[in-house]
DNA sequence: ATTGGTGCAAAACTTTTGCAATTCC
DNA sequence: GGAATTGCAAAAGTTTTGCACCAAT
């Protein structure tokens, strides 16, 4: 639950300073379950502490970004999506229909990661991706309308 | 080089009308060798008509995603980029270290696809995919620098 | 004639930036 | 103390929207 801390203080070491905003920040996403925009970032810390500027959103996801320690999610509409990369890798599968979300292991791209690397020599950093689409349960409503 | 015009025409038998405005749009697409945004769009089209509003623009590209003639591609910076979906549709790998842009056929994502709808019996609608990553001229780069 | 489409202007939305004041080391 | 960080305010960049006028059917 809050082995986070670990991670905030390996900030120190490599010359980060450890304000009560970052912790509070890195904080709000590691006790989130699923992902969390900038705004509902801000949100969620304003509720403890409303000073919080949104650009220290912004600028301590961008920091986190660079160590590797959460992921960004551009789903090609509306806000980033933000997410802790130690839970665990993972993808999502959005239905286009009913909105809902599959979760996916990282192990899903195995094979498109070997095809990259094989045919195009190309390796691939695929942190999270997102694959929009038509799930099962929506599967017979799509050929109806079609 | 002209066969839009089919298409273009085909958007009447559906109930859309046929503008010059439309028709420009969709020749600058197709005109163009690879990906462009709506600014871009605008800009091109503007040489010959300079009364095209970039609103306009957006608004037509709606309509050509909806009908799936063009796809939109969302490379999680900067503007979105549009391209005409006839030409064959394909996705792209690129480089985060040289910027350099791999094509790649829609067959890369062959596995992928199979890999989802066995696993989730879920229907991925990829039209574009961008994909980051180190290309082979900077693999020697990156390990050096790591 | 009538409905749909366009241009214009303004706003919405997300993210970035400049800078003075503050905080952590 | 001094450099890094924050909050504030403003701007930047992309996309959307309201509305009056105009054009395609």
């Amino acid at each position: 639950m809050t082995h986070h801390h670990e991670v905030v203080e390996a900030l120190q070491q490599i010359g980060y300073r450890l304000t009560p905003q970052r912790m509070m920040i890195l904080e709000a996403i590691a006790d989130s379950e699923g992902h969390l925009s900038a705004e509902e970032i801000h949100e969620t810390v304003r509720t403890a502490y409303p000073y919080l500027d949104i650009s220290t959103v912004y600028r301590t996801l961008d920091l986190l970004k660079t160590l590797h320690l959460v992921s960004e999610t551009d789903l090609g509409r509306g806000p980033a999506q933000y997410e802790l990369l130690s839970k665990g890798l993972h993808h999502h599968l959005i239905c286009t229909e009913c909105g809902e979300i599959l979760d996916a292991p990282n192990s899903l791209l195995d094979s498109l990661r070997h095809a990259m690397s094989e045919e195009y020599d190309f390796h691939a950093e695929i942190e999270h991706l997102a694959v929009f689409g038509i799930c099962s349960n929506c599967k017979g409503d799509a050929q109806e309308a079609g």
